[in-house]
DNA sequence: CTACTGACCTAAT
DNA sequence: GATTAGGCCAGTA
């Protein structure tokens, strides 16, 4: 289990500054289809800053964590700071969306 | 042990 | 657009 938490944030850490991704996708990419509850477990598990967990949006381009939560906001500033524009709560996924090759995914995470 | 929860997703209304 | 239904499954109570 633990496997599958580093093998989703291994995922995670490739997300470039100014792109973003979805839980599904971040999933599939992990090697765990249909998982993306997990994807939310892990990075709501997650410690490590290094991990860039704020530019893990929903399929819809929209932050996941209930506005109540301090967490909203400062997901929504960690964007910015990206360089990614959002209006409201919502990023235009046309444009931010994370899209990389299997190839250069898989080499960078030496396989 | 069972029951409920959730930073989810897709497809179909 | 919005809602619903079904799938998914590790945490938590």
């Amino acid at each position: 289990m633990n496997s599958k938490f580093r093998q989703i944030l291994a995922v995670v850490k490739l997300i470039p500054a100014g792109k973003v991704a979805t839980y599904g996708q971040i999933a599939d990419l992990a090697g765990l289809p249909r998982r993306a509850r997990l994807v939310s477990t892990a990075l709501k598990a997650n410690d490590c800053p290094l991990v860039p967990w704020h530019r893990v949006v929903n399929s819809q381009g929209k932050i996941s964590i209930p506005a109540a939560d301090a967490g909203h906001q400062l997901q929504l500033s960690l964007l910015r700071s990206d360089g990614v524009m959002a209006s409201g709560s919502r990023v235009d996924l046309k444009a931010y969306l994370w899209q990389p090759s299997l190839d250069t995914l898989l080499f960078e995470l030496n396989f």
